[in-house]
DNA sequence: GTCAACATTCCTGTATACAAGAACGCCGTT
DNA sequence: AACGGCGTTCTTGTATACAGGAATGTTGAC
């Protein structure tokens, strides 16, 4: 079905861009000059212009009429409100899924948990990272409503940056653990609200407990 | 704070072409070709493929690389997930705005369904229709959350068309009215669970009744 | 008569040129 | 010395020119 999908350079240009931005690699309030980036990307203004508009449409940058883009950081509040939606969405998630979810995938999730338990016995928090966005996305898949499922991957990809520092507190891993294994409790169980307040839960910790870490405002720069 | 936002032709064109697609003057699968579109709209290539850029972000159209740019109107799945979306989206917002809503809100939003309650007895359901976008609108507002309130407008706005249909069916209105009562009531109470039950259902009806009336496939082309 | 390969043509994607508005600085006046 | 008006310059927004790939039509072979 995917027919060929050569990419446009603008395209590659706004992921790369957009790659920067969450990064943290502009400050907030940061001008993207177009003829500075068409010198840096090597191409003209038309592409450099497509990626600033796409990246409009994100919300990562904002752009005033006749003065030009400036990338957009969410402040603490935005941040938090956002948290806040992702944990609703992925309650939303859960609770869907807790009466759609088949049999295989509730077995797949299982087996998930019982790596990222390994991992987090091991304390290798990079492979419990990567598991735990495998684990959120088969939760968006279950939900068995595509759109859903976009949406949540949206947001969700829009948070990474700061939902990384999370997993920097001290004993996180394993409560994130317990709260991963309740989900797939409640979900087997077939609860719904179980579920949705289990993940809500999950989520919404790192939203709440988020401004700890704001001695930086800036996001991840690894 | 607004700081003058003299909108630019690519804006001015891509919300026209919405609007038109949005109504329905675009068959499903028609392409949209760009010197075509610049001639009526007198003007370059250029705005019209900003313009396109930003329907492509919107979900309006697709985008195929070297190929052109195709209308996409949803089909009836997608609809359906699309308004299971909206449903859920709007009890988030009554569940938290029946913790958060002001006095003030709140008695804004009976005299609104006063007002409903007047038009649906004198059977008319434009001004209807119009008070019942400020409702939602205002639930939205409440929830206290400015980043769901936009994503909630966001995704109405898409629906909009589709939604009109539904005011059609007979009964609708004063069964409609009805829920706007009951979400009113338990914001009242601060009953949160039922406030989102409440709403949720008084969407969720719009979507699952909605393929009742998909025998004619395109949106409401007024 | 049908199919395939080639050439033409059209359309998208990119580059460049042009126009207009905004910011900045300079100079003159008070 | 401070403020205001004017002009320069820089940057965005738009138009146009150019390049490459895709679709289509034609022609030739089987």
């Amino acid at each position: 079905m995917v027919p060929r999908m050569e990419r446009k350079r603008s395209d590659i240009i706004a992921d790369e861009l957009e790659g920067l931005i969450l990064e943290g690699s502009f400050t907030d309030g940061a001008r993207l000059d177009e003829v500075q980036l068409a010198d840096r990307f090597q191409v003209s203004r038309t592409p450099i212009r497509e990626a600033l508009h796409r990246l409009t449409q994100s919300g990562l940058v904002e752009q005033v009429p006749r003065r030009g883009v400036f990338v957009r950081q969410p402040g603490p509040v935005e941040l938090i409100e956002m948290f806040e939606v992702m944990a609703e969405l992925e309650a939303v998630c859960a609770r869907l899924a807790a009466s759609r979810i088949t049999e295989q995938a509730l077995e797949e999730l299982k087996a998930l948990n019982v790596r990222c338990l390994d991992a987090v016995g091991q304390g290798q928090s990079d492979d419990y990272y990567e598991m735990n966005e495998v684990f959120h996305r088969m939760l968006y898949r279950q939900s068995g409503n595509a759109f859903l499922e976009q949406e949540c991957l949206r947001l969700h990809r829009r948070l990474k940056p700061f939902r990384r520092l999370q997993l920097r507190v001290r004993g996180r891993l394993s409560q994130s653990m317990t709260e991963h294994e309740q989900v797939v409790a409640a979900l087997e169980a077939g609860d719904g609200s179980a579920a949705a307040s289990a993940i809500r839960a999950h989520v919404a910790v790192q939203g709440e407990k988020f401004h700890h870490l704001m001695s930086s405002l800036r996001p991840a720069a690894e």
